[in-house]
RNA sequence: GCGCCCGUAGCUCAGAUGGAUAGAGUACCAGAUUCCGAUUCUGGGGGUCACAGGUUCGAAUCCUGUCGGGCGCGCCA
């Protein structure tokens, strides 16, 4: 159940109500009203601007449409108290009976609270991580690997039908240089000293894909002509190291549904980048022409040719982009063109593309790639990972998968652990770069947020426990919230966290809404550091603790907020994809 | 040179399509808690929301400019 659509259904209502009688202009757009949770708590439960917001519409003071929309409210069984407030607001008070079904309706179904239908089932697609199979995964892309998932998660938290895709870069000239690498590895194996030229991938990890190698072909592979010796190399350590990176995101709890191969565009039955480029012509978006010098590059080997191009600039671009290389063969961003063209054959008609920050001068192509092929119809979003700075001891470490050297994934994984990572990483808009201190995190783990969060779980869950041992016939229909429960719970504190439970809705909605998922840990941070504070009052107060030997239904009533908030923050955990423990060790 | 993002407390960051007295964490200071479970709690100081204009009942939020920072810009991937 979510209080906030509840009453801004009464008020739209009312503001109807108005309307007809007369009181209103009948043209009034109500756009912008909305019930908000008021600044200070002495406030009431719910604030509400519209009459801040219509005052100008209505060419009315604002006091004077509060009035008028007070007068309505007031009457409404749920509403317990109505007062204008400040330049316009509406401040209310539900009556216990609308809180206890509030209650009601989060204990009926903890696991589904929460989750609303603002996506409406429609289907949606979620690309994210789409490292290169190059080399193992480093800590540079658990990011976006914890983001995508996330934001996949909250998306179907909100009604969406997501799928999870990776889309692998197995195509082109810097795979074929780790087939050669991984070739050059062979011949180690078979004995030879070997030197890894400029331009090759130096990693160890392409060693035990040598020996796989020289094990499985022999020095007869190397009897073959270079291109098929690279092909098979190519297919064996693309295999290997895509094995990797899955178990690097299972590691990091992350899971794609496809995992979709750029080599596939051209391999299959046929050439769905020739395709989506036939299309783009039909359009009368391709043509040949030269391209203008890059600016800011004076002194390179800009070698001015006519070229297949596509007319990006018609979508916002800044130039036009090309299709083919000089030697005949497609561009990165061809293939992109074949991608998206597969992408709207499977009838997605919204997509998320999480991208690095790196990648943000490719962003306007992408858009014009999608809006070309979908004719403008199709919705794409790409939210953007800022850098993480990895950084141990202060000092910078360096990464590069073309040097060998990086901070693996799976070594952070298993020193920090996974629910910080996660936890951690999702806390930041993602949009802003951060640091990511190894010997920090190490060191200050009992800091992290997440334990704070986890720790409100788990006393939650030790309170059933002892519960149980006080009231040994506890029976778990008992407690079941209700405006019984609710008269009970008299306390500010406990007010004041179910008006916390009552914007969980909310939060997850606009979560949804705006691609945002660090609101979602934000608001379980805060839901945990308020249950803390109960909590600690009732060190100085007994009488205010969860339970209370001698009354068993104020024990029962204050059981149900704890389970409610249990619930809450087992399901905003799992939405995280971090643990929600029943005990803290 | 151009594009996108950003500038909020000493530090790290929140701040929902413009709303009430700008908030957390951390650090610092002062206290509480052998408790329903350790990593808990309470209070305090700390702000020209980079700067300057503009829009309006009302701006950290929108617009313009300046300064400062980050990431990009190619027939690379």
């Amino acid at each position: 159940m979510n209080l906030f659509t509840e009453i801004a259904g009464k008020v739209d209502a009312a503001l109807a109500a108005l309307k007809s009688a007369g009181d209103l202009p009948a043209d009034l757009s109500l756009d912008g009203v909305e019930v908000q949770e008021p600044r200070d708590a002495a406030h009431g439960d719910f604030a509400v601007n519209a009459a801040l917001v219509l005052a100008k519409r209505a060419s009315m003071k604002p006091r004077d449409i509060a009035d008028l929309l007070r007068a309505k409210l007031i009457d409404d069984a749920d509403i317990a108290a109505c007062e204008v407030a400040g330049p316009g607001f509406l401040n209310l008070r539900l009556e216990d009976a609308a809180w206890g079904r509030f209650l009601s309706s989060v204990l009926a179904d903890p696991a589904s609270f929460g989750k609303g239908n603002f996506g409406a089932g429609k289907r949606v697609q979620v690309e994210y991580v789409s490292a290169n199979p190059t080399g193992p995964m480093h800590v540079g892309h658990c990011r976006g690997a914890v983001f995508g998932d996330a934001l996949a998660a909250v998306l179907e938290a909100a009604g969406f039908a997501v799928t999870r895709e990776y889309y692998v870069n197995d195509a082109g000239a810097q795979v074929d240089k780790l087939g050669a690498s991984a070739i050059l590895r062979m011949r180690e194996a078979l004995g030879e000293t070997i030197e890894i030229p400029e331009g090759f991938y130096p990693g160890a990890y392409l060693k035990p894909v040598g020996n796989q190698l020289a094990e499985t072909h022999g020095p007869a592979l190397l009897e073959k002509p270079e291109a098929e010796q690279v092909a098979i190399g190519r297919a064996a350590a693309i295999e290997t190291m895509m094995a990797e990176i899955k178990a690097d995101l299972a590691r990091l709890g992350v899971h794609h549904d496809v995992f979709f191969s750029e080599r596939s565009l051209v391999e299959g039955e046929t050439d769905q980048i020739a395709t989506g480029i036939a299309v783009l012509r039909d359009k009368g978006l391709i043509y040949e022409g030269h391209l203008p010098r890059p600016k800011g590059h004076e002194d390179d080997d800009w070698e001015d040719r006519e070229q297949t191009l596509f007319r990006s600039t018609e979508f916002g671009d800044d130039v036009d982009r090309a299709l083919m290389k000089s030697d005949g063969t497609y561009t990165y961003f061809a293939g992109d063109v074949g991608y998206h063209y597969n992408k709207l054959q499977r009838s997605f008609n919204h997509y998320f593309n999480v991208l690095g920050s790196d990648h943000i001068g490719y962003l306007p192509r992408l858009k014009a790639i999608v809006s070309a092929l979908s004719d403008g119809k199709a919705d794409y979003t790409t939210p953007i990972c800022n850098l993480v700075k990895v950084v141990r001891d202060g000092k910078p470490v360096q990464m590069s998968k073309r040097a060998g050297t990086f901070v693996a994934l799976s070594d952070v994984v298993s020193e920090v652990g996974r629910d910080p990572v996660r936890f951690m990483m999702l806390m930041n808009k993602s949009d802003t770069p951060i640091d990511f201190d190894l010997s920090k995190v190490v060191e200050q783990s009992k800091d992290n947020p997440v334990f704070y969060v986890q720790y409100a779980h788990a006393r939650l869950c030790s309170v059933f426990r002892n519960a149980k041992t006080v009231f040994p016939q506890l029976d778990e229909a008992e407690i079941r919230g209700g405006a019984d429960a609710v008269q009970l719970l008299t306390d500010q504190g406990e007010r004041s966290l179910l008006q916390t439970l009552a914007r969980y809705p909310r939060v997850l909605e606009s979560a949804a809404r705006e691609n945002e998922p660090h609101r979602l840990p934000r608001y379980l941070y805060e839901l945990a550091s308020e249950l803390h504070g109960h909590w600690a009052r009732g060190n100085d107060s007994p009488q205010l603790r969860f339970i209370a030997d001698k009354n068993r239904s104020l024990t029962m009533a204050r059981l149900s907020l704890a389970s409610a908030i249990q619930g809450t923050l087992s399901s905003g955990l799992s939405l995280l994809g971090v643990e929600a423990p029943s005990e803290m060790r």
